[in-house]
Order: structure tokens, then sequence, then C-alpha cells
DNA sequence: CGCGATTTGTGCACGTCTTCACAAGCGCCT
DNA sequence: AGGCGCTTGTGAAGACGTGCACAAATCGCG
């Protein structure tokens, strides 16, 4: 459209510049980019070529450039992107010029693990609170931060403004804690308890589920089992199966 | 199309029954139905109808049916579904009637959680070894579980039959790991690093990332936040926006 | 046995996502 | 200044996924 756009440069503050609205499967694509280019700033690349991001982040060429040219022209054709003005492209669209602060709910088995990860605040978060309803767990010390009970929720929210909270509590407690969380003004939920959620409009929930995860991969497998069983057995139909491909969440044999 | 077929009765053992290819899109949700239908069995209900199960899964009712409808016909017009017999045609369409062996690659802060996960075996799988290349860390027992040296992969293949690779080292071991996996003959790999692995072409890699998933929530919590902060500007364009919906992975919002 | 209530399975239309292919733009070199 | 090679940004086409709406099928009951 047109050229030299600004829709939100970082710099600017005050008003707010109006988000392009993103296609979904763009914004989850956003973070790998944006991993990959702190990847390349780190090697010391000032520009790349919309070819060799998407081969760091292992995605197609055109849809990177598709999804590049949904926050505005930001390339130089004939040269490529400015590594360090992407980036910060990207984490103003996803709103990580803020440090988002979470509240983590279940200090368990997994919650320990992730409480004790650097990822977190490596890539725009801070761990603001760490809750959890057992009376015995409440008051322990984790990487600087103690335990408090989850009924103190309201109290974190007063002192804090939560903009993520984080379920990691047996799926029979999770919608409880959900409810908890919501009605302290949290609208963005990641959900590890294998449990659907139920949650009031406006409200984002995202989950994890290992076993699903590699439910999907068995699946494969059993797929590739089958294919393979059948090596001169002129059975019923099956044809020709050229490629007999899989990919698609699924990222899949990238050669190099 | 035709009427009672049975594309691969999890009794009949011998010839193997061609798999119907599913998209990748119900693939990816039958594991969330199995769910929903053993918390249904224990429930006591013996049947359940496409809307029953697709509110317990979270999901459309027509897409469910026509999810299910690619496994073939186990519904009853005006009745519903057999809850056991469709519990028992997912598991054999994603290869669960096999326990599948699973080896977990560094056994770190995330992968002491992963190793005392009862989730791998009641949603079936079965941890067969636990792998590290620290010697501090070798020779500790987690969960009945001895933890062995990475260099060890060859000899445990070998005893075991490896169905998936878990690998939750730090990200700059994670392709060598992979390439580990790849040669003792694993061609599935759920990574938990942050980074892009490539595996020769029939490998299936799953990822899971703790840090995109947060940031793509924080997306959505900006523009939550860019909209409500336009109450009475007359700003540029804006005009109607009725629902303002944003999901798509992202469950959001079902009522009740 | 026939009828109405119920629920599945699916044709169809629509929207989203992906990929190709190429014109337009940029920098560099002569 | 002009031309050349490289790379972006995007139109268009096709693949894929979704959801409505309804005909077909089944059950229970009178
Ligand atoms: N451990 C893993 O590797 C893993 C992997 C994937 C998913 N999960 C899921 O993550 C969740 C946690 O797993 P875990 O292994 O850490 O379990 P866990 O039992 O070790 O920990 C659960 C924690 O939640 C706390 N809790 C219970 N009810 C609560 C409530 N109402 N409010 C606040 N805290 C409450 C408990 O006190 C406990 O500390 C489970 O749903 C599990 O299925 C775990
Ligand atoms: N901790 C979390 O909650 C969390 C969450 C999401 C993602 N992750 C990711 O999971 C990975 C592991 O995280 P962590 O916190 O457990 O880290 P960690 O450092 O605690 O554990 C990593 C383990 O891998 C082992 N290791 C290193 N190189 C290895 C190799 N070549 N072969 C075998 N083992 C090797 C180390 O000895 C160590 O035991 C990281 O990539 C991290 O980004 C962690």
């Amino acid at each position: 459209m047109s050229q030299h756009r600004h829709p939100g440069a970082p710099g600017r503050a005050g008003a707010v510049p109006a988000l392009p609205d993103l296609p979904e499967a763009t914004v989850a694509r956003l973070p790998e980019y944006l991993r990959a280019l702190h990847n390349l700033a780190d090697a010391g690349h000032e520009t790349v070529s919309s070819e060799g991001l998407s081969a760091a982040a292992g995605v197609n060429s055109a849809k990177l450039r598709k999804d590049l040219s949904h926050l505005g022209s930001y390339g130089t054709r004939g040269v490529g992107y400015d590594v360090a003005l992407l980036i910060e492209q990207i984490e103003y669209v996803l709103g990580l010029t803020q440090r988002r602060a979470v509240a983590l709910v279940g200090v368990g088995n997994l919650g320990h693990a992730l409480a004790g990860y650097d990822g977190f605040a490596s890539r725009g978060f801070r761990i603001a609170a760490l809750l959890d309803a057992d009376p015995s767990r409440v008051g322990e010390e984790i990487n600087g931060l103690v335990v408090r009970h989850v009924d103190d929720l309201p109290t974190v929210a007063a002192e804090e403004s939560l903009a993520i909270g984080v379920i990691a509590t047996p799926a029979g407690a999770a919608q409880q804690v959900a409810d908890q969380l919501v009605a302290v003004g949290v609208t963005s939920i990641l959900n590890f308890a294998p449990c659907v959620l139920s949650v009031p409009e406006g409200v984002d929930v995202r989950k994890v589920d290992l076993a699903i995860e590699l439910q999907i991969l068995s699946f494969h497998e059993h797929r590739k089992a089958s294919l393979t069983a059948l090596p001169a057995t002129g059975g019923t139909a099956l044809t020709a199966l050229p490629g007999g491909f899989a990919a698609t969440d699924t990222q899949e044999a990238i050669g190099t």
C-alpha cells in the first residue's frame, strides 16, 4: 500500500497507534522470527534476507515476507531487513516493550521447573508471584520469590498489574483457579492442566498439553509404520501415494 | 460413504488396515476428544451425543462430527456415539494400542518435572529411559528409573523399541541430541528447547515453546489494551467492531 | 406398523492460510 | 547516468479448514 508508514514506531509514546490486525497464523509465527532475529543479532548480522531469516525460523520465505508485510514495509529491496529495526517492530507489535507480569499458580512438580526457568525473563516476562493452595508450600522460597497462598491473589493483583496467569495445578483445580484469575482481572491464561477451561468472553486461554503432543506424534508413528508395512502387498487401493507428507504444524525434514 | 465399515477394528491383528488419512487439524483434535471421552466413561456415561462431546472438548459440534466421520461411521443416528467404542477407535487410530516407549534426554530442571509426571503413563506412554550428558547426573534415580549417559543411547535403543524422543536440553545441545536420536532410529521428536531442529525427511518434530505461548498472549493483551484505550476518541477508522474476537487456536469464552 | 423426536453424516459456501511467480524498487558497478 | 543483479512486497490461485443447514437414519412409543 502506501510506502514508508510507521504503524507504531516504538519510540512514539502517547496515542495508541492502532495495531494492524494480523492474521492469527502470523501472530503465532512472529515469536519464532523474533527468536531467530535475536540469534542473528548476537551473531553480528546487521541485515538479513527473507531467505536467510526464513531458513533460521524454519518456514517458507514467501510466508515470512507476507507475514512481515502485515507489519508495514520494513525491508529494503535488494538488501533485506535491518535486524535491529525488525526486532524493535516485532517486539512492539507483540506488546513486549513493557515487561509483562506473570502469576504462576500451582508450584508443584511442573511449577517448580517453570519458576526456575530463565527463559521467562529473557523473553520479555517477569514472574511476579508464585501461588499455591497447599499450606506446606506457602512460604517456600524459589529463585528469590516466596510462594504465597492462592487466596492472596487479590492482594497480589492490587500490588502488581498482572498481565498473564499460568495454571500449573492438577486438572481438577484448574477451572477454579481460572475463575480466581479472571476475578482479579487477568485476561490471558496459559493452562498446563489437561482440561478445557471456560472463561468469559474477552479472556484468552492457550493450553499446553504434553500428552496431546505425544499422541499426535504417536499417530504419525502409527501411520508411518502402516505405510512401510506394505512393501509389495497388492492390497486395496493405496495406489500412488507419491510423497506421503505429514507436516502441518509438525515441522519436518529441513535439509541442510 | 459406505455404511458400516471397519477401517481397523482394534481386535483384528495381521494385515495392516490402511489408516484413513486424516486432515492434520483432525489429528490434533482427536486427543482432546479422547480425554473428554475418558472423563465421560469415568462418569458412567455409555453414550454421548456430538453436542455433548463437543461441549466437553470445547469445540463446535459440526466440526466434531466431521472429524469423527473421517474415522468411519461409529455413531448411531438418534442416539449418539458409544463411548467405549469411540475410545477404542480413537486409540487405535492414534496408535495407542501399543504403549509407546519414550526416551527423555536432558534431565535438568524441566526434565525432572517430566520424569515425575504421571500423565505419561496414564495417556499411553512409558518413559523407557532418562538420559543426560552431565556425569554428575548419571546414576541418579528418579521415579524408579536411573539416569544414563546420553552416549548409551545406542544401547538403550537396542534394548527397547524407542518410539519417541523428548528433548529437554538447552537449545545449544538440542540439534546434536536430535541427530543422536535420529541415528538410533527415532522418527518422532518432541522438542522443548527453543530452537529449530533440522532432521531428515520422514522424521516428525513437534515443539513446545513456553515463551512463544506467552508472547502470543502478550500480543492479544496489547491488542485488547489498544482497543479499550479508545473509548470516545473519534480517531481513524475503527468504526463498528461488533465482537472483536480473537480466538483461533486460542480457545475463548465458552459460556456455562 | 407407522410416526415423530432425535441425532448423525455431509454437501456446500465461505473464510483463512499457503505458495508461486513476478513486477517494482534498491544499491552497486561501470 | 545507466544498466544489472538482487530482494522485497503482493496479486492470484489453490489447498485447507470451518460451520451451516438439512436429508437420511435410528429409536421409542402408541
Ligand atoms: N509435571 C509435568 O511434567 C507436567 C507436564 C505436563 C502437564 N502437567 C500438568 O501440570 C499440572 C501440574 O502438574 P504437576 O506435576 O506439577 O502436579 P503437582 O501435583 O506436583 O503440583 C500441583 C500443585 O498445584 C497445587 N494446587 C492444587 N490445587 C490448587 C489450587 N486450587 N490453587 C492453587 N494451587 C493448587 C498443589 O498444592 C501442588 O503444589 C497438572 O495438571 C499436570 O497434568 C504436568
Ligand atoms: N524449565 C522450564 O520450565 C522450561 C520451560 C520451557 C522450556 N524449557 C527449555 O527446556 C530446556 C531445558 O530446560 P531446563 O530448565 O531443564 O535446563 P537445565 O539446564 O536445568 O537442564 C538441561 C539438562 O540437559 C543436560 N544436557 C546438556 N547438554 C546435553 C546433551 N548434549 N545431551 C544430553 N543432555 C544434555 C544438562 O546436563 C542438564 O541436565 C531448555 O532448552 C529450556 O529452554 C524449560
